[in-house]
DNA sequence: ATAACGAATATTGTCGACAAAAATGGCACC
DNA sequence: GGTGCCATTTTTGTCGACAATATTCGTTAT
């Protein structure tokens, strides 16, 4: 029997601390995309030896975020347009089943706490309007919590453990803000709606065009940087 | 430069040697659902150090067929109703879109390809009436193409690599037949003419219709095996 | 007899070194 | 001058051993 299963915690080892910090550095541009990774480069800069590096790497790999060849290394992704679009149409409907869900299973004390979060949203939102920073992060706590309220195991490490950092990536590195913020907080908003009210399909069809609105977003952002070109 | 593209083959290492070793066995029951996974029995079982089993563990947590605990070692998954359900809930959608991308992605060649196969099913399967087996590689088969066809290579991924190894595992292990064989091939047949006409919003709705027809045949099943005990 | 504690055991995580494969650079040849 | 080949060097894959953590089992106290 464990001795205290209240405070039981997951145990971080050391090839959980360099996943973290090389997630990070690769999410935030500090590793360039397209950039080689190079094993004894990363042990040494992180301390650490190569076995639990090299078991940060298969993680990295799982969500997207590095491409490995055998006997020829790990390389960062690299971002492209269509990348985008192709992860932006999975969203679309792994969010919109996860939102259905959520509507079906999540418990009340759940949907009360996603009310207070969206509520925080708005005080911040309207005091730092237009720095997308918060909002990103906040919209990000959105989708996950809905997510995590479908209560499909799955579903939920498929999105938030595997599909989430190249999500953040994109939006990191190419810039993604535009003037959707306080639209987004509407839709937010309605989607909540209908998840307290029960109404799966509303929930699940409002998600994916909130997913979508945001996609079409980006494309038109594409774009316009490509006729500038 | 690389001499030779055409014949560039991925080198098969020792953990890929095991990782389908231990796949299979997973996949066939061999290895017991819901057992511990002992690193060095492994180890020696394989013939091969710790090192490349535990990238093939990783790889294996992956596709989902254990789930590790750090300090604590890995489990083969336990296979659950509530598992099979979730899991096709995802292909649904996650399928649903990847036919709809093949309906307007797919090379007209590959089109013809997935025609003859169908041809193929036809006639095996008219001689084998009711021998499942083939039918369910057939299916698989099928579904691996149009999948493939989506060209959207985080789709490809995610229901190739990640989950099929789950579902042929449930399917191997909960002894799923039944009385589905003939229509299955009917309703592939509908979907190719919809990919084949390019109507992506009609091949998207018969692939749906595909799956969540098998879930309900599934969930029939598992009722009535629960009557009986 | 049961429960809690602690020593002994086994398992996982990490390390450094070696083997095999790929990338690099120099040389001859066309 | 460019191209293809071979030796050198670097990088990846694998191994065996050690350290840290979890599990097991025997012991003791209630």
């Amino acid at each position: 029997m464990t001795k205290h299963p209240s405070i039981m915690r997951q145990a971080i080892t050391a090839s959980d601390r360099v996943l973290y910090e090389i997630q990070r550095a690769i999410v935030e541009g500090d590793i360039a995309a397209g950039s080689k990774i190079s094993e004894p480069e990363l042990a040494k800069r992180f301390d650490v030896s190569r076995a639990p590096l090299r078991e940060a790497l298969a993680r990295l790999e799982r969500c997207h975020l590095i491409e490995r060849t055998p006997n020829a290394g790990a390389r960062v992704v690299t971002l492209t347009p269509a990348g985008l679009i192709s992860l932006y149409q999975i969203r679309e409907e792994l969010e919109g089943l996860a939102c259905r869900l959520a509507a079906e299973q999540m418990p009340i004390e759940e949907i009360n706490e996603l009310a207070a979060l969206l509520d925080q949203h708005l005080s911040s939102q309207r005091v730092r309007e237009g720095e997308s920073y918060y909002q990103e992060a906040g919209d990000l706590d959105f989708h996950y919590r809905v997510i995590l309220g479908s209560k499909n195991s799955y579903l939920i490490n498929m999105l938030c453990d595997e599909l989430y950092y190249l999500v953040r990536m994109y939006r990191v590195q190419m810039g993604m803000n535009g003037p959707r913020v306080s639209r987004a907080f509407d839709e937010h908003k309605a989607i909540l709606n209908a998840i307290a009210n029960r109404d799966g399909e509303l929930a699940d069809l409002l998600m994916r065009r909130h997913i979508s609105a945001s996609r079409r977003n980006i494309e038109q952002q594409l774009a316009s940087e490509k006729d500038q070109a």
